[in-house]
DNA sequence: CAAAACAATTTTAAGCTTGAAATTTCTCGG
DNA sequence: CCGAGAAATTTCAAGCTTAAAATTGTTTTG
């Protein structure tokens, strides 16, 4: 464990535990990336369980709403399927099971004949409200356990990770 | 911003912002919520890409090869269910395919025939060799961005979230 | 203006995922 | 030993997700 690059709280581990790595020893990172991973799923799970008891809906239903709940005038499928981080064909299916169920009206733009655009009905917009606000709830309770410094210090930490990661996105890219 | 629970850096921000929150306003919780769920998700993604692109593979499948990997006598279809944490059902079809494609063989246990029992072949080793190899190059080029300090840091925050998380499980159970 | 290029969306095929119901096999108390 | 119940796994139905191909509509350019 000393010689993982993240070793946990010890701040006495100094520089030097660098240098005992071994070429491509990785390990800290994958333990970093597993613990983030266990986390958001831990959430994930426990909110489409919800969702789906206390809803009979989905997570990829609410996402969607809350998409829109900020554009009265409605959206563009594009948009909000790159907002999503969604490929475009799966918001097609979310879109028309929405549309079915009332919660969603879609118009052809009159100008632009390819355009989609949806928007919440009355009705949908009241259901969505309803979860919103359970779901705030939710997260809530289930981060509890960390104090306003404590959830201050994570938030900047994974802005950092997010850089990172678009950072060597664009590398790749 | 200012009147977030988890507000970000600035530590002369005191505990008097906590009385300015409305009642129920959970703001910050949803917040940094969202933004671990983006991090994940654009790792996550980006290591479904590569892995389909290189190697015309699957996260899933990855992942239970990894859990087999240590366990060279094999692992009980119950145990790695549980160890994914996904359900029973989605691990039998991952093996069926595994072991059709050579990298899994499973056995019968004779003192108990409800159990069945899973582990990597020889190929199947060598080909998730492979695979984790250029993982652990992957996770470790998203993460460069972090120093030894702050993924430090992030790991002991993601512990306390963790923490937490399971605290909200219990208490709801 | 026609053809090519481009853009937005949908369709398709394949795979993942789940919860609930069903199946098979064991265990245990009587 | 027998039957009730528990345990491990599979099956099933439904929904999500993606990449790639196809469709439909618009724009640009020779």
């Amino acid at each position: 464990m000393g010689e993982d690059k993240f070793d946990t709280s010890p701040e006495w581990v100094d520089g030097e535990t660098k240098a005992l790595e071994a070429p491509g020893d990785h390990r800290a990172e994958l333990r970093l990336w597993l613990r983030l991973l266990t986390c958001s799923t831990l959430v994930e799970s426990e909110i489409r369980r919800r969702l789906r008891e206390e809803f009979d809906s989905t997570l990829p239903r609410f996402d969607l709403m809350a998409q829109l709940e900020r554009a009265p005038d409605g959206m563009v499928l594009g948009e909000v399927s790159k907002r999503m981080m969604v490929s475009p064909g799966n918001i097609t299916v979310l879109v028309e099971r929405l549309t079915e169920s009332g919660h969603l009206n879609r118009t052809t733009l009159p100008t632009d004949r390819r355009v989609q655009i949806i928007a919440l009905t009355p009705f949908g917009r009241a259901e969505f409200e309803k979860m919103a606000a359970r779901h705030a709830d939710w997260i809530s309770d289930l981060f509890a356990g960390l104090s306003a410094k404590e959830g201050g210090v994570l938030m900047d930490e994974l802005a950092k990770l997010k850089r990172s990661v678009i950072a060597s996105l664009a590398r790749n890219a």
